[in-house]
RNA sequence: GGCGGGGUAGCCAAGUGGUAAGGCAGGGCUCUGCAAAAGCCUUAUGCGUCGGUUCGAUUCCGACCCUCGCCUCCA
């Protein structure tokens, strides 16, 4: 069976069918950060997504080049840069440092590659002279260059493909005030931005005089550079729809580098925004996180990694914290289940459960519906247990669950907690206890248990025999 | 004003024209010297409201209510 994708182009569901005339690779781009500060839990759910995305193209065998790009220019930066003193680079070496920090902290893989916007000003200032010969942009007195979409229009090109657009209706200039730029149209968007006195030491030279790089053209530069005129994939955050990902459309089309009836990019997929504690995340709120805020707050990359893909991607969700107290649990009892198997397999391979991986895959062909893919995982601990429990698991059979799990473990990213030896001055109390036990010195054994519970281990009494446990 | 998502148990969340997956929390039980841990069982006659189509609707249609997003540099 085969992946289908919801593709915001064509608003339905498509069977995901690479351009490759193999259909063996896969080219994957997904808007990544802008480093001006510390990511939160919203910007995470998109990164988190591609990962899967990534994860379960490589399970379904494609042969995948994700790009990820990471803007190290654009107006926060350089406020921040501005307040902080410090030159463009070093302002946004600490933020990229911290996020790729929490990236792999949420257990996602590095891109193959992480094109930055400031090591491609020139692709972006060939892009930008290529759409002002094709008389799509324009120079404005400034010094900076704009996209028409006027021109563009009246060439028969389509500006509006990843929404319905209606041009008179629109409320332009409600959110931004349309005098504080010297161009054609208020819709028109920039290209290429002349240097301004609070730009500081952030500018290039161009043919335009000295600036710096509109928003949009650093992903259509990028992107085509790394992946090809036309590729894939193309992901982001829902919000990136309109203007950016419609703008990266007109320029990268615009630009002509697609061969006749190819797209510049074949699904365009968007992952909805998160609600946190039901309500849009905002700092008066007091429900704003960074990555950081909940680390502090005692709970692991893995846990919420769970929780942002427990739900499907198309879907706003809420976030909350009982939810990501409610993962340790979910976690935990997973983790308990694959540990009885591996004693029991001890060391055994055999072929992967083929109903568990075709449940897993027919939940997740469809469109990455995650919470069915849990649901079948969680049916399978279950009955797991329940043959456990009267110990009607072969070592071969807990082998074949292990290795369904594996591959499943290999999309979902959700690594078993590490496992702690435990400290041999701990193993000799615990005999002490079970010796006390025997004695029926009860006070004694529970001093014990205390002792040890003070330490960080719980005993479990088990049928087999006492076992000590990481709390 | 325009365009587009949503409303399913205490919380989160799948799903289907034929009688509601899964996770957490809650309750019960097994095990235990007692606990803990672990495990099992259980928890929506109901899917925003009101109509309509249908043998049958939570699922399709209509209206309404509520909510979220975008409408020119926000994942």
């Amino acid at each position: 069976m085969g992946l289908k994708l919801f593709n915001t182009l064509t608003r339905s569901v498509e069977e995901f069918v690479p351009r490759d005339p193999q259909g063996k690779k896969a080219g994957m781009y997904c808007c990544g950060p802008t480093i001006h500060n510390f990511a939160h839990i919203g910007n995470f759910r998109t990164f988190v997504f591609a990962d899967l995305l990534r994860r379960y193209l490589e399970f379904k065998g494609y042969e995948v080049q994700h790009v990820m790009n990471i803007t190290d220019v654009e107006d926060k930066i350089i406020a921040g840069v501005r307040g902080s003193g410090l030159a463009l680079p070093e302002f946004t070496h600490r933020y990229e440092t911290a996020f790729f920090e929490d990236f792999a902290a949420l257990g996602c893989l590095s891109p193959h590659q992480t094109p930055h916007a400031t090591e491609h000003i020139p692709q972006i200032i060939a892009l930008t002279e290529k759409l002002v010969a094709q008389g799509f942009a324009y120079q404005t007195a400034d010094g900076s260059v704009y996209f028409s979409i006027q021109a563009y229009r009246d060439r028969g090109r389509h500006y509006g493909q990843l929404l319905n657009l209606n041009f008179e209706a629109m409320r332009v200039g409600e959110r931004v005030s349309a005098d504080e730029y010297d161009k054609e149209s208020v819709a028109d968007f920039a290209l290429w931005k002349a240097r301004v006195p609070e730009d500081g030491s952030v500018y290039w030279p161009s043919p335009w005089g000295e600036g710096r790089p509109g928003w949009h053209i650093e992903c259509s530069a990028m992107s085509m550079k790394l992946l090809g005129p036309s590729f894939d994939l193309h992901l982001g955050g829902e919000d990136l729809i309109f203007p950016h990902h419609e703008d990266e459309i007109a320029q990268s089309e615009g630009a002509g580098l697609q061969q006749p009836g190819e797209r510049f990019v074949k699904y365009w997929l968007h992952v909805a925004h998160l609600l946190v504690e039901g309500n849009k995340m905002s700092k008066s709120l007091g429900n704003f996180f960074t990555l950081r805020d909940l680390l502090a707050k005692g709970f692991s990359g893995r846990e919420i990694r769970y929780v942002l893909i427990s739900a499907a991607y198309r879907s706003s969700f809420n976030f909350t914290l009982e939810n990501l107290t409610g993962a340790r649990t979910a976690l935990a009892r997973l983790d308990e289940c694959l540990s009885k198997l591996r004693v029991l397999a001890a060391y055994k391979t055999s072929e992967a459960d083929s109903r568990l991986l075709a449940e897993f895959s027919a939940a997740m062909d469809d469109d990455l519906n995650v919470s069915g893919a849990w649901g079948c995982i969680f049916n399978w601990v279950r009955e797991t247990n329940k043959l456990l429990a009267a110990n009607q698991v072969s070592a071969l059979q807990a082998a074949a669950g292990l290795a369904a799990w594996q591959r499943i473990e290999n999309v979902l990213g959700i690594s078993e907690r590490a496992k702690t030896e435990v400290p041999t001055e701990f193993l000799t109390l615990l005999e002490q206890r079970q010796a006390a036990r025997k004695a029926k010195d009860y006070k004694r054994a529970d001093a014990i248990r205390q002792e040890l519970k003070a330490a960080g281990w719980v005993i479990e009494d088990t049928p087999q025999g006492p076992r000590l446990k990481r709390i």
